[in-house]
RNA sequence: GGCGGGUUGCCCGAGCGGCCAAUGGGAGUGGACUGUAAAUCCAUCGCGAAAGCUACGAAGGUUCGAAUCCUUCACCCGCCA
């Protein structure tokens, strides 16, 4: 287990460390406890957090013991980010925010200790359970009291934001506090002593390393993941303006899938050796295979089947490969069988749509453009079409042929949104 | 508490009585090229087929006419106390 930290730096998923010498050594020295915490800002997790569930997972595979976080307190009060303040959310909000996450959560670690890669089994925590019993006076005593404020303003996020025109609430400003007294706590009733995070938590992570020096004495770790960027330097985990969610019900298996396949050629690699459990050899085949037939996108076939598998499962892999197949396969759509067509339709955002509906209309009706204008203006530029048959009339309207096997008419805008249409009869 | 500055479309940011649905950049979207990449180039980018409607923090007001002027309110920033 000692070489999990080289297998996280080979896999470039480390960013940043505390002393490295004194974490190899603790890692080596047997099995240690772990946290990261999540905060339930949504009724998901999305990509970037699955960098630090990923992350989590490995350690727990190498032998350690995991502690998840949600953060039902932290979540009440908001990470302040650099740009601007967030908006608060409700207790239900959050509350409800919670209680999914644990379950989205649930199936990438052992949590029971039936999983035999795994020695120790995953343990759950919600910081709000020692959060809400604390006083606000007990709060500032204990735990305010051992923090400068001349420390906390030279924290990136807080330090841009007492730049900014908006400055920042006190409300946010206390946000590392919280955090810090969540891994104190984890210290003292699970002998936790390393937290993960992303790179952009390295502020929040080091004020609990400071809090559980002062208050114990002792001396704790932390590794931090690197933001992933496409080579531009933008985020990953967008599309259409979209999150990519980890729940099916907010990002479907398919558009996952999609996703991942329509990775750049410079990115793929990166995410593989982040998130595949591939290992070096096969990962570096990917790589020549990127080189030397970068058509064949053997690379981002095999990251976007890993992810789905991951996340969705392997029958969901199965559904959205033959549906994207179908969808973007060579043979003409409407050649396709019913059964066919019926799982690969089931891929897709649906609405409802008629014969003799004017294709604006049904463009708009199942969610492919915002508005009739819109859908006037993808058709003028060439890039819609049904059934793969390009709409060149914007006036044209659906009619009986262009329905497959008389039920649904597939839209599409531009190369990849695609969109079924489903007849409605009146 | 006093004084001053600010709040513009997804973001940044011009505009400071009509020519403003609002310059410019970025993002986004479509097309060409390709590999359902990247880069590049072109187009487009509030709603509406159109007339028109809704928009420049909120509510009123002045005016033939306001994002632009006035009043009040909210929020933010800075300086002073």
């Amino acid at each position: 287990m000692s070489d999990i930290l080289d297998e996280l730096q080979w896999r470039g998923a480390v960013a940043q460390t505390t002393d490295e010498a004194a974490l190899r050594e603790a890692l080596a020295a047997g099995p240690i406890t772990l946290y990261c915490g999540f905060d339930p800002t949504a009724p998901s997790l999305h990509f970037g957090n699955f960098v630090q569930l990923v992350a989590l997972r490995r350690f727990q595979r190498a032998g350690h013991k995991v502690i998840c976080l949600v953060g039902g307190s932290t979540g009440l009060i908001g990470d302040p980010k650099p740009t601007s303040e967030r908006l608060m959310k409700t207790k239900e909000q959050t509350a409800a925010n919670v209680a999914r996450i644990k379950e989205l959560v649930r199936p990438f670690l052992d949590f029971e200790g039936t999983d035999p890669a795994c020695a120790h089994p995953a343990v759950m925590v919600d910081n709000l359970d020692w959060t809400a019993p604390l006083s606000a006076l007990d709060f500032l005593r204990d735990v305010g009291k051992h923090f400068r404020v001349n420390q906390m303003v030279k924290k990136d996020a807080i330090a841009a934001r007492l730049e900014s025109q908006e400055g920042i609430s006190f409300t946010e400003f206390s946000y590392q506090l919280l955090q810090a007294l969540d891994f104190l706590e984890l210290y003292r009733h699970h002998g936790c002593t390393m937290q993960i995070g992303g790179s952009d938590q390295w502020g929040n992570l080091t004020a609990g390393v400071d809090l559980i020096h002062k208050v114990e004495g002792a001396d704790v770790h932390l590794m931090t993941s690197p933001l992933l960027t496409d080579a531009s330097g933008v985020k990953f985990g967008k599309s259409e303006g979209n999150a990519i969610w980890l729940s099916a019900d907010m990002t479907s298996p398919y558009a996952f899938y999609q996703y991942f396949l329509n990775i750049e050629d410079a990115s793929v690699i990166t995410l593989l050796k982040v998130f595949s459990d591939r290992g070096q050899e096969d990962i570096a085949e990917l790589e020549r295979q990127v080189a030397e037939e970068p058509f064949r996108r053997a690379a981002q076939k095999a990251l976007a089947g890993d992810m789905v598998t991951l996340v969705h499962g392997s029958e969901a892999y199965a559904a959205v490969l033959a549906a994207s197949e179908a969808l973007f396969g060579r043979g003409d759509l409407r050649s396709l069988d019913a059964d066919t067509l019926r799982d690969a339709v089931a891929e897709l955002p649906t609405g409802p749509v008629a014969v003799g509906m004017p294709i604006t209309e049904a463009l708009v009706a199942v969610g492919l453009v915002e508005s009739r204008n819109a859908a006037r203006r993808a058709i003028a530029d060439g890039g819609a079409s049904v059934n793969g048959t390009k709409v060149s009339d914007a006036e044209s309207v659906l009619t009986e042929e262009d329905f497959l096997h008389g039920e649904v008419a597939i839209l599409r805008r531009g190369r990849k949104a695609m969109a079924a249409g489903r007849r409605e009869r009146s």
